[in-house]
DNA sequence: GCACTAAATTGAACAGCGTTCAATAGTGAG
DNA sequence: CTCACTATTGAACGCTGTTCAATTTAGTGC
């Protein structure tokens, strides 16, 4: 039974997060269970307690890396070698991709609703903004006439905006008029936008 | 035990469904289950298994009467007395407050995730189909260059963005850069959108 | 080498979940 | 009054997150 220091707590943390990373990629997000994690990484729940607070905290942090995953895929991707417009369509192309080939990951984080009066972790919202930093850092190279703050919440209207996308394409999957794919919809949205907000 | 006849399929269908809403009403959508809504309408879990092929199939069904009272809210709140951008603009309002006033149903709504190779039903997606039309009756106020197919698809596009919108801020409630409300952030995305949408 | 302490780990227990289905109770017909 | 039919039940199954007393282990001091 117990093996007393086979592991640091630290090594269980990273142990349970990949077992998780897996079960999420083979049996879907909503069959992730304390018990299969624990199964997988050779521990018991109880000891599942004692790194994380409960499973939503798990979840946070599998979250967390697949934010980083997410940075990484995004950056892979796309070059910047091209205009500001150019490389805000590849990165949508490749969020989109990431989406639709991550799906299950991908479904978790998109899923995650805060708990009432609760808040993310600063930690959280640094990856996050990571993430909208290669958005702001496209835009920018394509308008610069606006202000900073400006410049920031343009980014995050428009990512939202192609998030939204996403989620009504790849989670609920219908088909109401027009028959775009999320990357047409996605261009669209880019496009009108950016004409827009160059022209103010 | 059996009050054999007391309702009929299609009233304990309506009693669980009202049922279902209250609870989601005060517990979060994540709070809802068989045995409670059972135990609200005087049935046991066995009956409601006759009337709904299973959860999910009541889930929809809840959603499907979200959709129309978010619809009579929608054509309530706002006017047609306006101009196109004036329309869309008091559209979005109407939407977000009701995102955020009916936040454990509109969740539970966002929520939904369609199983891999499963479909929403026909029905379902006509109610949706009723609320786009409003945006798109909106849209087409405003702007009447485009041909009905390019509306049809600016319309979508636009409420998915909206919509992003809405699940970052109210589901996620993260606060990154700029410090926007939803209503601040849908503003921006339609005032940016429509620009660039009329001169194309 | 041994006893002791303190920490790591377990796993049974609890209350709940969705779902099924044999058994039961109530109804209307003959 | 009995019979057949069906609406309804509720126990059972295997799962869930979470807790915590009990147990095993590692390391220290002797």
């Amino acid at each position: 039974m117990a093996r007393r220091s086979d592991h640091s707590r630290e090594e269980i943390r990273h142990l349970a997060l990949d077992a998780a990373e897996e079960i999420i990629a083979s049996d879907g997000y909503k069959g992730l269970s304390a018990r299969k994690i624990a199964k997988a990484i050779g521990y018991t729940v109880g000891t599942l307690y004692l790194v994380f607070k409960n499973l939503d905290d798990l979840i946070i942090q599998v979250n967390g890396r697949t934010l980083d995953n997410l940075y990484d895929w995004l950056t892979e991707r796309h070059g910047d070698s091209m205009d500001g417009h150019q490389s805000l369509l590849s990165l949508t192309r490749a969020y989109i991709d990431y989406a639709e080939q991550e799906s299950p990951r991908w479904n978790l984080l998109t899923d995650y609703v805060v708990e009432n009066g609760q808040e993310l972790p600063d930690w959280y919202e640094a990856k996050l903004g990571k993430v909208f930093g290669l958005v702001e850092h496209s835009l920018a190279e394509c308008n610069s006439h606006h202000d900073d703050l400006t410049m920031r919440r343009a980014a995050r209207v428009l990512w939202a905006g192609v998030n939204g996308i996403c989620i009504s394409k790849i989670r609920h999957r219908f088909s109401l008029a027009g028959g775009q794919s999320a990357t047409e919809m996605a261009e669209m949205l880019i496009d009108t936008f950016l004409r827009g907000f160059s022209q103010q």
